[in-house]
DNA sequence: ATGAAAGCGCTAACAT
DNA sequence: ATGTTAGCGCTTTCAT
């Protein structure tokens, strides 16, 4: 549905041609300045809106970008945080459209084959691609014009990519635990297939070596639930020398944690702390309130979008690989002393 | 990026004007049956996909549909199941592109504002709608076609919708949970503020009446975590006459009361049965393995789609309310018989 | 039964 | 510095 007025309308309210008037949007041609002020005033005053498909038409583009999400062979949804699947989508759905391109999300079987030659698209952005993703292989094989959130593991050249500085976040995270007076920290993390659970793994060992401490990892098999981390800090918990601090890679594992805890007398955070990477509602509301590691999403869709619409453009990204700050949200799980205030630290 | 050939070469190589390609391939015009199977058996041949943009700028539409999911105010999203979104979202997509529209998710902030009035389209789908939903308002202010998955509460006409059979469903699974031998069968559900909550809730009602059994339902405070399912189940199996059976609405819900009954050493299914609305991967992988309700969110999506680009077509769909039917899948959680075999029952 | 031609709204050569 | 014009691929009247 066509809301807004037509190039021709705001020509002739301008008293000029369409041409001078494409140019003035678009910033093309060499016009007067004059001009060009007046005729963006009267486009305002018009609430015009260039027509996407008539621009995509005389473009010769698709108008449409594709989305995808990981999936790990075999396994489901790398991915598995839906308010931040949500947020990205969101984000990056609206910067889309500012730009003139429709973002669908590209559906991706279980079956070996190429989700997007049913679909035809400008270019793509990944989420969460895993080790060996298929779905960039496709893309890159089709020289497409493609960009990943997280970044792409096993090769050479990654490419361009937006990433969470999960790296920055992970320190944080431990800085703030021992700060807190942990020396004693355990990882409970997701199979470390995308770069963000490598990032935690890496950041940590090298954490743990500058400390002499032996690190201490536990890895879910099957699905990542609140039950998976219960059953990994039971595990913790049980062995000899319990680990005075865990960090999960998931808020849902990090509530389990907060169970397990409770079920065996271990106060949170006295004599155990807790905190989690992503932030959501679970961890706001647990009790007690689960310390967390707040990401942007949205940021990420909107920065892996204008990458890629650049791209799409045929342009070079100023920035080929962008890492976008995640901060640290202090909760119950780790605030040791009663006076101890909400303060956010900012992870990078 | 336009792949395969124009309709002038179409034309070209069919040795008739474009006009009457195009009415072959729309069913449009009246021509001979000879030409109009020659132009598409030529088109095929040829790989032609009309070009979207072209044909939306002829038509005069958006060529976009929004997809928006409900947020309960204040809450977070009602719907929660990343899989359950991802198979609606996906089969939705591409039955849309098959139409020749792009389907793009439309953000929904936590302002009150119409999230819809940023972008252009034809017409929306909003998944899940609450009890006064604020979108559906916006929509139906602005007259823009619209189908919700899942019925609109509180209306007296309410609209075009596509929804799962929940109540046969239900029905489904208590009266399997039945045949097992229970007979003081508890719920736990998420709040009914939602078409599907609701039907659980009044069928199970009904249920019991019947049977003149006492209801018992457990609807947890804040989020819909597995250890909500767990202190539900704890609350409930702590009673004087424990349940010998629970039907949870979300499958996670229900791996949470599998943990409550191992805890308390109650057996499961030998002195509880254990079934969930939504199958998954979390139902399938649990311990015991967790009879569940498997939806159909790739049909919910797709009949959704016809039905709304029949409405932006300016026509009336065949059906204005469909129900999807879903099947129970029978799993350790309530296979009271070693000889019992995984046999699946239609709900519908 | 089939075709010619006029747009749909916009971009970009190519004038002026 | 600004305007003219020819498409982009398709739909749709209106002729034939």
């Amino acid at each position: 549905v066509k809301v807004g007025a037509s190039i021709q309308q705001v020509a002739d309210a301008a008293n000029v041609s369409i041409t001078t008037v494409s140019h003035a949007l678009n910033g093309k041609g060499r016009l007067s300045p004059g001009t060009r002020e007046r005729v963006l005033k009267v486009a305002a005053e018009l609430q015009y809106r260039p027509h996407v498909s008539a621009r995509n038409l005389a473009g010769g583009k698709a108008g449409v970008l594709g989305l995808a999400v990981s999936q790990a062979p075999g396994l489901s949804f790398s991915l598995t945080d839906f308010a931040y699947f949500m947020q990205l989508m969101g984000a990056a759905t609206e910067a889309a459209l500012e730009r003139g391109y429709a973002l669908v999300l590209v559906p991706v079987g279980t079956d070996g084959e190429d989700p997007f030659d049913r679909v035809s698209i400008d270019g793509a952005i990944i989420v969460d691609p895993v080790s060996r993703d298929p779905l960039v292989r496709h893309l890159r094989t089709r020289g497409l014009p493609l960009v990943t959130t997280g970044r792409v593991l096993d090769e050479d050249d990654d490419g361009y990519w937006v990433d969470n500085n999960n790296a920055a976040g992970t320190r944080a995270v431990l800085r703030h635990l021992e700060r807190g007076g942990a020396t004693r920290v355990a990882l409970v993390m997701g199979p470390p297939v995308t770069s963000y659970t490598r990032d935690s793994l890496a950041v940590y060992e090298e954490w743990c070596e500058e400390r002499g401490i032996e690190p201490r990892v536990v890895i879910p098999q099957g699905d990542l639930s609140e039950g998976a981390g219960f059953d990994a800090a039971d595990e913790l918990l049980a062995s000899d020398e319990p680990p005075d601090a865990i960090y999960t890679t998931l808020d849902r594992l990090g509530t389990g944690v907060l169970r397990a805890a409770r079920s065996r007398g271990v106060s949170v955070p006295g004599d155990l702390m807790v905190a989690s990477y992503t932030d959501s509602d679970v961890a706001r509301w647990s009790n007690p309130s689960l310390t967390a590691l707040a990401l942007h999403p949205d940021e990420v869709g909107r920065r892996a979008v204008e990458m890629l619409t650049t791209l799409v453009d045929g342009a070079e990204p100023p920035e080929p690989r962008v890492h976008v700050a995640s901060r640290v949200i202090v909760r119950g799980s780790t605030r040791r002393h009663a006076g101890a205030r909400v303060d956010a630290a900012l992870a990078d």
